[in-house]
RNA sequence: GCACCAGUACCUUAAUCGGUGAAAGGGCCGGUCUUAAACACCGGUAAUCCGGGUUCGAGCCCCGGCUGGUGCACCA
């Protein structure tokens, strides 16, 4: 017999030639071909192009790519595409420090991805490639930041926004993390007044909110959107200042506290600040107060255990509900960006307001009471936070649930116009402007007599300049292009100037998914029968790392977009898959840690099969993984015997000999086979429906050792069906070594075969090994029929030897029978 | 502090409706093959975090605790 030796890099370079040359994986847009059902769009998160693909691109890319081959066998037409998220700021800081080009580092870093892909296999249509950083794609991009410019919902205002020292620019509110640092490069952010360019994300906060009950998401990933949004009930509540004659709403939750509010607090970048304290004998300590928590962080000042500060204003406002005159404070535990910047203080209910009213000795006024009576020992401890029945209100609404009066309260003050229903958000619109160079240029005009002017439709794109220093210097970079700053007015002739700051980067990935159904349209951005046939993405994948960010403003481009007329959908992603992390040694990989593995290396090493193959096997892809080099080689073990013994049976049955039926009427050895064939298709077409790969590929393991077992004692022409079964169904993990197999074994494409079924009749046994149980402890086991009564069973457990033992002397008072698995017999 | 998820052999995972004496791969040990080793093949090894409860029966359900992870957190 000779020598078989699997060769991986034979092997994959083969067969990728042959996927290349015929453009497999190629999908045509066929508009009414078969309708939107028989078609699938798979998707994985579009890279940003940086140096090389790294393991987490591999884990990635291998589970859209096991999910996109599945749907094919199944009969769809899939769409599975790829792209470059190609601005940002690596490329740009590369430039800063070598005075290249980012366009050329870019153009070698998507070089670098394309080559790698390739080299795993996966199966992209390679054809519909986009870059986001090519003006045929951002003239899209522009076109669609006009179209919101147009209905309102892109827009410039001055406002308190963050600044990132370190990469000289603003940042949305979502590029900063808990800790107040740039989600980019964790420097703490600072916080500047500035005109800039918002998307009013916020007129959408209900909708991302309610159709996250549409898509199939996971939770975690939901819930971290829904506390984003930050949605609660309240109502806005005026509190007037009679010595400066100001209304100050305030926002609260509990209108039903509204009796036991006994001071008022403004946040220290509220406006009137300065204005209130000015002339009282506070003002100095009031400027001081400002000061010193102006330059704090958020960390600084976030912490919830810091003990309360904060200073006297010397004013008064009147509580509404009952004219009291309440004093004025300012502290740093209010903050500007919530509501409206000042709160009602009601220290008998509100953790907070009360240790601030502890540390400032103010009155502490209980007006709830828990329901129920004060059986509970804890009862009369304030601050009482929960729903109660109100007290020391107003006679009228004494007595009444907080559920109750909190409408009531409402109702009376929406009449005497001192208040009204609100809801609130912590989502804030969307500042997208930034101060670089490497993004796609704000289609907008400054002309001192027209005023902000969009760029006409048919000047666009708006093409980005060379510049020779890329440096920024607080504004951005284009500044100093100024044969390109400065233009004519479209409208009125006269000279005008661009804008000059560059859109976020989220901007060019929030519809690249649209892009990809018509990427070689040059009068649209897309026909509406593209996306008919293919939006939305059937399956999304990616790391739960972009919960809030990507999916955030993909979700709020599709609703804007489609309210402007140009989608016939709301959400762009119906199903939504996170993968985990790679970890090396328990660790994130990094180049500071020096535990990095490339995924080059290892595909150099084993081969594209393995290395894909392993990642998915290794665990649930949810979870994380920790990269262990010895279970690559396990895996790698797996694949050389299936691929051997797979070469061996194919010469054994005399080469590839046509199309394998599952053989009819096998007995004894070659009966047990074509049994865990089948029992093999089940599993595996079961848990690739649920991405259980890692059972999956056990299942395939487990079928292959018992071809190993019964190689000498089953037909060769039973073998070849389930080696021809197992590379059927290792397919989507393991695309090359398993169309070797396949090519071997019958001559056909794997790739063009339907996926296998399993014959229910094989996956049933006429007889199993009934367990006897006496006081639920196993004491015998018997052969027993599988279409046997209930009785039949009792009786047959009855009969078995060591249950006789266990019942002598004994009263039966109880038995379960439970027909395929056990009997249990409960004696006395 | 609150919420969610997870704790199974040395490691990583599996166990569908609560139903056998808990399975797979790797590791390790031994054997066959080899001049020797690698590969391959055969065999062996070892576990349900702790404490209660429900049940004829619990890895699985319930309560409490411990450990780890993730998210939220001065959001009025």
């Amino acid at each position: 017999m000779p020598e078989h030796r699997y060769d991986p890099h034979e092997i994959e370079s083969r067969w990728q030639d042959v996927w290349a040359t015929e453009h497999t994986w190629e999908a045509t847009n066929e508009h009414d071909a078969g309708g939107r059902s028989s078609n699938s769009y798979v998707l994985e998160m579009l890279p940003y192009p940086s140096g090389e693909p790294h393991i987490g691109h591999l884990k990635c890319y291998a589970v859209g790519d096991a999910i996109a081959h599945f749907h094919r066998r199944l009969g769809r037409r899939v769409l599975h595409p790829m792209g470059y998220d190609a601005f940002g700021l690596p490329a740009e800081n590369h430039a800063i420090r070598t005075g290249e080009h980012p366009r050329v580092s870019t153009a070698e870093s998507i070089a670098s991805f394309q080559r790698q892909f390739r080299s795993w296999g996966i199966s992209i249509d390679w054809s519909r490639e986009l870059a986001t950083h090519e003006p045929s794609y951002y003239r899209w991009t522009q076109w669609i930041f006009l179209e919101l410019f147009g209905s309102g919902l892109a827009y410039r205002k001055e406002a308190a926004v963050k600044w990132c020292p370190h990469d000289q620019t603003v940042l949305a509110n979502e590029q900063v993390d808990a800790e107040g640092r740039c989600e980019r490069c964790g420097t703490l952010v600072e916080v500047r007044q500035l005109e800039q360019w918002f998307l009013r994300i916020t007129d959408y906060a209900e909708r991302l909110l309610n159709d996250l009950q549409e898509i199939d998401w996971p939770q975690n990933v939901k819930t971290m959107q829904r506390n984003w949004v930050g949605r609660s009930e309240g109502a806005e509540v005026t509190f007037r200042c009679e010595e400066l004659g100001i209304d100050y709403p305030v926002f609260t939750t509990r209108p039903d506290t509204l009796f036991g509010a006994t001071f008022f607090v403004m946040a220290p970048e509220h406006p009137d600040v300065s204005r209130l304290a000015q002339g009282t004998e506070h003002e100095h300590s009031v400027r001081e107060y400002v000061n010193v928590s102006l330059n704090e962080t958020n960390e600084q000042r976030g912490n919830a255990d810091k003990p309360k500060t904060g200073v006297a204003l010397g004013r008064t406002v009147t509580n509404p509900v009952n004219g009291e005159q309440i004093p004025m404070y300012v502290a740093d535990y209010v903050l500007m960006e919530y509501g409206t910047g000042a709160i009602m203080a009601v220290p008998a209910h509100d953790e907070r307001d009360h240790a601030f009213a502890r540390a400032f000795d103010l009155p502490i006024r209980r007006v709830i009471e828990p329901a129920g009576g004060s059986d509970a020992a804890d009862a009369d401890v304030l601050p009482y936070t929960g729903d109660g029945v109100l007290v020391n209100s107003r006679a009228d609404f004494d007595g009444l649930p907080s559920r109750e009066a909190v409408s009531e309260i409402v109702r009376w003050l929406d009449v005497e116009g001192k208040g009204h229903a609100s809801i609130n958000y912590k989502l804030r619109d969307w500042l997208v402007s930034r101060q670089r160079y490497w993004g796609t240029p704000i289609p907008i005009l400054y002309c001192d007599s027209c005023g902000v002017v969009p760029v006409p439709y048919d000047q666009l794109p708006v093409q980005l300049p060379d510049v020779e220093d890329y440096t920024p210097k607080g504004r951005s970079p284009l500044a100093a292009a100024e044969d390109w700053v400065n233009t004519t007015c479209p409208s009125c002739g006269a000279s005008a100037r661009r804008e000059t700051d560059t859109m976020d980067t989220f901007v060019d990935s929030s519809w690249y998914f649209l892009r990809y159904c018509d990427p070689f349209n040059d009068l649209a951005a897309w026909s509406p029968e593209a996306l008919r046939e293919w939006m939305p993405v059937d399956q999304y994948i990616g790391g739960v790392e972009h919960a809030i960010l990507h999916l955030m403003y993909a979700r709020f481009f599709c609703k804007a977009l489609a309210d402007l007329g140009h989608l016939d959908f709301q959400e762009p992603f119906n199903a939504l898959f996170t993968q985990g992390m790679v970890t090396k040694d328990g660790a994130k990989m990094s180049k500071s840690r020096g535990n990095v593995v490339s995924p080059a290396s290892i595909v150099e090493r084993v081969g594209a099969d393995t290395a894909r193959c392993y990642i998915l096997f290794v665990g649930p892809p949810d979870q994380d993984a920790d990269w262990s080099d010895a279970g690559v080689e396990g895996v790698h073990r797996f694949l050389s015997r299936l691929w051997r013994l797979a070469a061996e049976t194919a010469e054994r049955a005399g080469g590839p000999s046509g199309p394998v039926e599952s053989p009819i009427g096998a007995e004894g050895d070659d009966l047990v086979l074509v049994r865990k064939a089948h029992w093999a298709i089940e599993k595996v077409s079961g848990d690739l429906r649920r991405f259980a790969f890692n059972t999956a590929i056990a299942a395939v393991m487990e079928l292959l050792n018992d071809c190993s077992r019964l190689r000498d004692s089953a037909d060769v022409e039973t073998q070849r069906f389930a080696l021809t079964t197992a590379a059927s169904l290792l397919f989507p993990f393991a695309p090359h070594v398993c169309a070797d197999i396949y090519d071997r074994l019958t001559g056909e494409r794997v790739w063009e075969a339907d996926w296998p079924n399993a014959d229910e009749e094989l996956l049933e046994r006429d007889e199993y090994e009934l367990v006897c149980q006496v006081n639920g402890k196993l004491r015998d086991r018997v052969r027993a029929a599988s279409n046997a009564s209930a009785d039949e069973l009792k009786q047959l457990c009855m009969a078995a030897p060591n249950v006789r033992a266990h019942l002598d002397g004994k009263q039966v008072v109880k038995e379960i029978v439970v027909p395929g698995k056990l009997v249990n017999l409960v004696v006395r």
